[in-house]
DNA sequence: TCGCGTCTGTGCGATGCCGTACGCAGCAGT
DNA sequence: ACTGCTGCGTACGGCATCGCACAGACGCGA
């Protein structure tokens, strides 16, 4: 049995500065964010698989789209699309991933949905829409294969398992985005924390990433304090441990048992379709 | 200028009765759901226009989906689909609307999303995709097109035109899903209120519909009470008038002041894609 | 006409989060 | 060593909402 983290009212805890400096324009945060670190060796390995979209093309298919592709690094904190604006290329994280936001005019943004090996940013020209719905923000650096546009949309014309997959997925993230908008209203920080930490350490590929607490509570839409509080209960239980923005996760299942069925309801969303 | 009712806290106001009658199995409500009433009589003249999405597709696609369709009734509360389960049917309103409603474990529902004319039910079969992602819950009673789903897949099969324009407008539907999230973090009851009351009146083509405070509380995921402390500051500008259920807009662009600037969000994501 | 169910309004204490302000500790550059 | 920046912890008052309990008002059927 888990230690079960209780949260708490963190009422008259209180906490520090304000994260007002994150949104400039809007929120498009200037410090700390997360990448993969040491842990990450495993990338060696990685590097040589493929984004999970890509593998599941049969060959033909698949020669064609690589052909299409052009190597690249993800740069930590990078956006790669802004909502309303037309996507140039699409992207098929292999090491690193990605956050989607979603914007409001007045307020910072709000994570929404997460982009690693197993999808792709840009899924919306399946649709016949260029522009995206999203910002995409990269949150864990590291390779990636992109595709132009226009390319892309030819190769949907020619590829009907790739229409295919990616209709499914994007079913799944229409999923994710109704999941979201629940977890957001029922769910409190801790459990939010939780998943979101598991959700990063399943894209990272690793235990230990890059992650300030300021950047966090930008994720999640609350406070920096808010995270503080949360965050020290999960260290506090030693599920996870961290300083000056290096995040380790130390138990895994027991972050399960903190984090909100949303987390759950993601994976299964995904394992059904894909 | 609009008087611009002032979302001030409800601290120590206080209101009644709990909701907890709606969450039987997480929140099927029983009890009274807007339908269109009197002022409805447009009815008639709206009964022979269609349902956008058909009214959009080429003379010799149309006939041939609509040789398909079975009129039909919807029924209020009446539930077409359960998230997780195959649809049998997909539906396009003409007069009737559906909320979309997303379900967690443990919690009443919440809506993420509201379709009438401008959309469909079970648009997700373009996806390739037979379960539902969501609840889908008559709101408004009326009349409607329904389609066994075997034969909508083998329409869309048939049908370019028909994809295309069922594509954009899941495009629009995710776009109100990421912005739902947003405006459920962000925004408090009284703009959200009113964004719901446009967005309802648009799809009852009526200015008087019945609903309950008990099922606005549902719809939003708050308490009764804060939608009385809302409603009542909305009746006090003279922006609506409502009285056991009878709802009223009588100042919509007074309304539309008071909304949360996601009311205009979806408008445009519509406009642009539709 | 009476009763009962439904719909709306009010009171009150609790709570989870907000906004702001401040202190401190590690680290880097000069 | 001094300075400055970043990341983290703490404190306090405020506020929007919650949960529960109760009361009046309307309407419908017996």
């Amino acid at each position: 049995m888990r230690p079960s983290v209780r949260w708490q009212t963190d009422s008259g805890i209180g906490i520090t500065h304000t994260f007002a400096p994150l949104d400039e324009a809007f929120g498009r945060p200037r410090v700390g964010r997360p990448w993969c670190t040491g842990a990450c060796i495993p990338a060696l390995e990685t590097c040589l698989s493929e984004n999970h979209l890509i593998e599941l093309l049969p060959r033909a298919d698949r020669k064609r789209l690589l052909a299409l592709c052009e190597p690249m690094e993800l740069v930590l904190s990078e956006v790669l699309c802004e909502p309303g604006k037309p996507t140039s290329h699409v992207y098929f994280p292999i090491d690193g991933f990605i956050s989607l936001i979603s914007l409001l005019p007045g307020h910072p943004g709000l994570e929404v949905g997460m982009v690693g090996r197993e999808g792709m940013v840009g899924a919306q020209l399946a649709l016949g829409v260029v522009n995206s719905p999203l910002r995409a923000l990269v949150q864990g650096a590291g390779a990636a294969l992109r595709v132009n546009a226009q390319a892309f949309r030819a190769e949907l014309l020619l590829s009907a398992a790739l229409r295919n997959h990616l209709d499914r997925y994007l079913y799944v993230l229409m999923a994710q985005l109704a999941t979201s908008a629940a977890c957001l209203r029922f769910h409190q920080i801790g459990p939010r924390l939780a998943r979101w930490l598991l959700m990063t350490q399943d894209r990272a590929h690793a235990n230990r990433f890059h992650v300030t607490q300021e950047f966090l509570a930008y994720m999640l839409g609350v406070r920096r304090v808010g995270i503080t509080a949360a965050a020290k209960l999960l260290q506090g239980d030693g599920l996870i441990e961290y300083s000056r923005g290096e995040m380790t996760v130390h138990d895994r299942s027991g972050l399960e048992h903190a984090a909100c069925p949303c987390y759950e309801i993601d994976r299964q969303a995904y394992a059904e379709q894909l």
